[in-house]
DNA sequence: CTGAAAGCGCTTACAG
DNA sequence: CTGAAAGCGCTTACAG
């Protein structure tokens, strides 16, 4: 039982290795009667094809890339289990690639995709400028890429992300509206949209007239969310509830970082909504099982993976019209979740 | 700027393009002096070699694959971050597919592993006897094959997996040891180790002299961790729960039946520890968020993760002398993590 | 409607 | 130590 080549089941029925090639890919140059009898035959015997051959041959793997910095991240995973249900519908393989929030790593992955003949790639780079050649060349020549999450890339192509801003001001504002007016925002460092995230949170500040302390802006430094940074936060964190006037919210705008900080207050015995409100950047599903239920700001997720697959298909499909694209960037919103984490009543 | 081959390259340099493909692959027929001279060169127009020829001609892709029932179970996405952590420090790729519980997608899976020359593959299956013949198949033609976690599959090859009569046995013990005396065991119906599962709860029921009562087994029958199964869940807690001698602990077999559970019991305001003890069998790094804590039998999923790359590993090695393995079966010990879910004191 | 033949980009046994 | 050549298993332009 050795694997089967269409030589050889072209020798079988008396045909040529050409002549099922075409079958099998439903040309319209073989009769429907052959087809039918090629087919039935390759059935009976489990035909399997070798990609190797046909991607060498067509330049081309019906396999897309999706490049994230890390998959335990729940947005992430979340989005890649959104892009890999919708193409389990097509006939589109996919692969996941980790960068680790790693440039060399990004590059590796990247070369990957050019090495496998992958058909497009959706990523969330690392960095604004991180890999900019590679990926000019990439999409010059290889294959359609669409950036996600961290739009404020370089590359010319279309990009799916939210409005920082938009929603930080929300959540600000619903503080605020709880009668809270020390918050404090906790950002992860060195991300490219905490400029706009600021921005938002001013914003709020400024439009009640909330004088702004640039104290509140905590800002950790870490790449992954493996990484041991509950020390300095609980460092940073206590400090702050130990001034003159204490936080009484607190906006954290990474998935790990809402997580760990919930940790740290229970710990500390810091009563939570009463003393402090608390909103969490996240996308857990576990959201309503933590202590307590945790309001969340959810990414659209799920749309934003389908708009990606959406806009990646549409340039496969015009592949051969280059420069036919008038590239855009999209903006979707996010919502605000409620829970018993914020609450305007106090003790 | 079209893609380089190494024909190209060969024209380049003057060389003839086999001289380069040795080069590159560190062949010791080519003299140091050249090697230096072709990875200078091929490093500087930084050229990306094609795998699907490379694959095509050697029959091998340096790929693993790994075939999961849901990615999104947190056992199987811890165990995949491990496999994955671990072959990041070698050159194999690792392509990560899912199985949904379905028997014709696990057999399009193993098909595409086929089709795309994987080198080896790590799989918890469906079933005991699913895709049977095909696993042979491949196991006898194709690449070698390990079994983790349902090592109840009949394939015979090595198989990793824990113990699940004892360590049922331990956690009922725990309860037991708690004063508990009315034990629901939560089951996902249809897996291939309920059956020492039931044993292991049985035999520490008789251990301590408690009368068995099969009204107790419950069993939830779900094939995804988002089937809605919440309303007949809370419908047979609710009944046990109102019975004359209600339950005073519940010990949950799998991640999802544990969120779950846990949920519900909080909604019928359920007092956990006092009046429920709660052990879940889980993966999730929250369970120290979650309301109250929960005390986990945690799977060694790492070193599962470890010994199945280690036999696969292995396995790959010794290609060429096949039928040369004494397959094993190796069973890891679970760990109870003490939360506060569990404890001896009552209302 | 079917077939013969070239070629995708590598690797490798063999010759020199 | 280097090269010429065959071949991996497909697809497809072309001929008939």
């Amino acid at each position: 039982m050795k694997r089967v080549t269409l030589k050889e089941i072209g020798k079988q029925l008396n045909l040529s290795p050409g002549t099922i090639s075409k079958a099998l890919n439903d040309s319209h140059e073989i009769s429907a009667e052959t087809k039918r009898m090629i087919l039935a035959y390759t059935k009976k015997i489990n035909y399997i094809p070798n990609f190797s051959a046909k991607s060498l041959k067509t330049g081309r793997s019906n396999t897309l890339a999706i490049i994230v910095p890390f998959i335990s991240s729940s947005f992430f995973f979340d989005f890649y289990e959104e892009i890999s249900l919708i193409l389990s519908q097509t006939n589109y393989q996919l692969i996941l690639l980790q960068t680790f929030n790693d440039e060399k790593k990004e590059k590796e992955a990247l070369e990957l995709c050019v090495q496998n003949n992958i058909d497009g790639i959706i990523i969330s780079p690392v960095k604004n400028d991180s890999s900019l050649s590679l990926l000019m060349y990439i999409m010059d020549q290889i294959c359609p890429i669409i950036i996600f999450d961290r739009i404020n890339h370089q590359l010319d192509t279309f990009k799916i992300g939210i409005q920082n801003n938009k929603v930080i001001y929300q959540a600000t504002a619903e503080m605020i509206k709880n009668g809270r007016k020390n918050i404090i925002l906790l950002l992860c460092k060195d991300i490219g949209g905490n400029a706009t995230r600021i921005k938002g949170y001013k914003d709020a500040l400024f439009n009640s007239s909330i004088p702004y302390n640039e104290d509140n802006i905590v800002e950790i430094s870490y790449s992954s969310p493996k990484d041991d940074i509950d020390a300095e936060l609980e460092r940073k964190i206590s400090a702050l509830l130990s001034s003159p006037v204490p936080p009484e919210a607190l906006l954290s705008t990474t998935d790990t970082l809402s997580l760990k900080v919930l940790h740290i207050l229970n710990k500390l015995k810091v009563k939570i909504p009463e003393n402090m409100n608390l909103i969490g950047f996240s996308n857990t599903p576990f959201a309503n099982s933590l202590n307590p239920s945790l309001t969340t700001i959810a990414q659209p997720t799920r749309l934003m993976a389908d708009k990606s697959v959406e806009l990646l298909l549409e340039m496969l499909k015009k592949r051969n019209k280059k420069n036919y694209f008038e590239f855009e960037t999209y903006f979707l919103d996010c919502q605000i979740e409620h829970r018993k984490s914020t609450s305007a009543s106090r003790e």
